[in-house]
DNA sequence: TCGTTGTATGCGTGTAAAGTCATAAGTGCC
DNA sequence: GGCACTTATGACTTTACACGCATACAACGA
């Protein structure tokens, strides 16, 4: 039994919800930020250092990813330090590269056997 | 270790593959396909009648869900048959899921504890 | 309090994709 | 062959959002 019984569809406010959130990692850029964030700790400057993108886009971002509860800051004097909690996305990740995977290995098969 | 080693970052290429594969999943009308599928196998004519979408719109999106091999489809005569492969989608949005209620959970004990 | 530094936000632009309509392309039946 | 039916696709409009610039706002130090 999964997310909502087999026979039910779940409402559309849930598929809104799961679909929000979906789209959160559709978007290369926060992707990138979760990865840095990832390594640890890292305060706003460090991050558009890495990325190359403009201080009000990774504000916006960041914002985006703390009202998902993805991403937690504390404050350092008048600097941000932001922290990701990855491990959803990681697991996420995991499963959506696993499968990326067996779908390579499937087409390589196929050509071998052709 | 996950997607990639601590202290390295994804490559833009893998980057930009995974915010495809969730950008799939970030549209409800796809998410909706995907659940009428999960309760087996359906004819695109059904799935019009269920969600009310246009029959251009559900091919677009089907096609979409083929691609990322989400979707496979057999011929009856004229019609296509559809079939969903779930089973990845629906432990994502089990993951998901139960992150989301851990964070109700969380608000709704601060809340009370205040 | 004022200046400095760091972060958020209003505004504008550009682009990607949703969604519809009309129509082409494919499939089966006579 | 032609005809009815189902799906795919080109053209189009509309909407959502990334992204940058300018600027407002917040926090610290002199």
């Amino acid at each position: 039994m999964g997310v909502a019984g087999p026979g039910s569809i779940p409402s559309p406010e849930l598929l809104e919800e799961f679909s929000q959130f979906f789209r959160l990692l559709s978007e290369p850029a926060r992707l990138q930020l979760l990865c840095h964030l990832r390594q640890g700790s890292a305060d706003v400057a460090s991050l558009i250092e890495a990325t190359g993108f403009s201080q009000s886009h990774i504000s916006r971002q960041l914002s985006q990813l703390q009202r998902a509860g993805l991403v937690t800051c504390d404050r350092d004097g008048v600097r941000l330090i932001y922290r990701a909690d990855t491990e959803l996305v990681e697991e996420l990740c995991e499963l959506v590269q696993k499968r990326m995977k067996q779908r390579l290995q499937q087409q390589l098969d196929q050509l071998q056997t052709a």
